[in-house]
DNA sequence: ACAAGACGATTATGCGCATTATTATCGGTC
DNA sequence: GACCGATAATAATGCGCATAATCGTCTTGT
């Protein structure tokens, strides 16, 4: 903030011309009925570089205009149990791409945790408003706000797919399902015959996708899904040794070297008597430098891009709906925690 | 933004009064001259808490109010060379209190990074009037923007230490001299006489108080300094060998893994021939999980701190000078790559 | 010579709030 | 009964911009 902020006004009192006209020739949009001269519009011009006139974008924003600035809306709180971990990578896509569209972004600190979730409030709408768009990200199912936010028009994006209310949500998403189901694939191809599914069969998107792609592989493959849903480590390995699994894929809310310790504390080696493999990057902080073979999710280019489809629905309201929607692919990481299944481990009569 | 957004004049039709009666109930405080009985100010704030209002930040911004928005500007850009490792958890910090604060942080990507950094150009000031104040990091050392700051009166603070400008300038900042000292008096303490500075002798405020703080504790010993200022970890190595240093300390830009490789292949072990400290988080990513000795920058209190700092400045503009300035104490990190010179390392004649 | 456009702008208004200046009413005083 | 100080509020203004509504001045056709 200088002295005296110079405003349109300023730059029109030098071109010799009106605030109004300062406005039109900045927006580049002449309103039906205006007509602007090329001198005219060149004085202008020269009147705005002298002065090194900028807008002000809390003025634009109020009446009715621009600001580049986009929110981010986060679901869960960003701290607690080092989500910022997760949340991250994410976060720098998104700073990545608005360093090149020029555009700050507004997170949204100030709406409240209630239960472990951010809520998107009356007050939570109101301050929406300071922002031309929003990000939102996090796991979620309020319908109402959902359905609110369709309704008042407000352009907004989701990072993460999000299927609900007919599909007509905008969002940039990971193909889930298609990663899993190459990971399986591949230990089919290695030879395994008995892969467990180690995560909670929640109804969120990821889940479902994940545990779709599972399904589907094994299906294809001619073989049994087999769910191991037990949260304790001791209690997975048991049902592993009970099935008889040579490998597991696993959800990343599990603590995969928690559960190496299980499997090495009864005698399993990984990889060579059970290999895992992990659907995502895990949500924990890695104490170990051991490289997980599975997938991992291009946050970095979901964020940027879900900030590049958000710029969209923002310049342009007749993006077709085919746009709206996007599946990126997830990147296989080779690691080493996946081989083929010992001889040993295959039932002599399956 | 709900189909119609609530205002003032809303609440104001609701209990009877006028919308400046509104905004006076609001911010708490009569102009002088203006007087409301119990009873209205009752009736104002009944009409508040059935119509949902809650304040539009852009319009009261415009109107030259506060909104609950902070900036954070990075001098530096936030993503190449994983820049965010060492970012992030102040960010982390100032989420956190901005959270508890109830603020919003707007982080000012826009600025276009030139030669490396981000400059608060015309745009940049501009911007910044969004938010009722702003925190800046990052090494910086332009003057006249700084000048300019101080000149306008808008609330800022920086984190990390800043003594230019007459130490009018607002920050927290890290005992980096202090805990240096502490570093090096340990290894004294420990027998170490032959000790080397390993980093480059800049003229940035945390470059020189880790000198000076390796310098002082030194002296005091009535041992020499010894800079090694090669950034090659051969040219390091080289150095150790000459000098017969039996600990170094270790700028945190210097890569400290290389240098232990480095060691390694002179047939020099850390810490059982040399001991190695860290001044500081190591700005690159860690590749092996060793702990390094030395110190840890408390980033996400000062973020923390910092925020807190910045809400008291644009609270009230008495702020006393003491208060501007906060020093926060380093943590002292145990780790595994210091220890007792062994006797072979030490010269027979001194 | 005069209406009908085309041309080139300007004036006016409002966004939602903070704030300043102004007004209205009443009890008491000289 | 005119005057004053309190009391209790309101009207008016402006922040800087986008945009709708309006207004001159030429040209051109007849």
């Amino acid at each position: 903030m200088p002295k005296r902020r110079i405003t349109q006004a300023d730059v029109a009192a030098m071109a010799g011309v009106s605030q109004a006209t300062v406005s039109f020739v900045l927006n580049d949009r002449l309103p039906a009925g205006v007509r602007l001269s090329a001198e005219t519009r060149q004085r202008v011009l020269d009147a705005i570089r002298i002065t090194g006139y900028s807008a002000n974008p809390v003025a634009q924003r109020l009446a009715g205009g621009r600001n580049q600035i986009i929110g981010v809306f986060t679901y869960e709180a960003t701290f607690p149990g080092g989500g910022r971990d997760f949340y991250g990578p994410f976060l720098v896509g998104i700073e990545h791409a608005a360093e090149q569209l020029g555009i700050d972004i507004l997170l949204f600190t100030s709406a409240r945790v209630v239960e472990g979730r951010r809520r998107l409030t009356r007050d939570g709408w109101q301050r929406l408003g300071i922002a031309d768009g929003c990000l939102l990200l996090g796991q979620h199912e309020d319908r109402s706000e959902l359905q609110h936010l369709l309704d008042t028009n407000y352009p907004f994006a989701f990072i993460g797919k999000r299927s609900s209310e007919g599909g007509r949500l905008p969002y940039v998403g990971a193909d889930y399902t298609g990663a899993t189901r190459r990971v399986v694939e591949r230990l089919v191809a290695l030879g395994h015959r008995r892969i467990g599914y180690v995560g909670a069969m929640g109804t969120d998107q990821p889940t479902t996708d994940r545990w779709e792609g599972y399904r589907d592989a094994l299906r294809d493959a001619g073989l049994g899904a087999r769910l191991v849903p037990e949260e304790e480590p001791d209690a997975v390995v048991a049902a592993v040794v009970e099935q008889r699994l040579t490998a597991v894929v696993l959800s990343p809310e599990r603590d995969a070297e928690e559960l190496h310790d299980a499997l090495a504390r009864h005698g399993l080696d990984v990889p060579r008597d059970v290999s895992v493999l992990l659907l995502g990057q895990p949500h924990h902080r890695l104490r170990r430098p051991q490289q997980w073979s599975g997938f991992a999710i291009p946050r970095e280019e979901m964020g940027a891009r879900a900030l590049l489809l958000l710029s969209r629905l923002i310049a342009a309201d007749d993006v077709p709906d085919a746009d709206l929607h996007r599946l990126l692919e997830c990147t296989e990481v080779e690691g080493a925690t996946v081989a083929a299944p010992t001889h040993h481990a295959e039932p002599l009569v399956p």
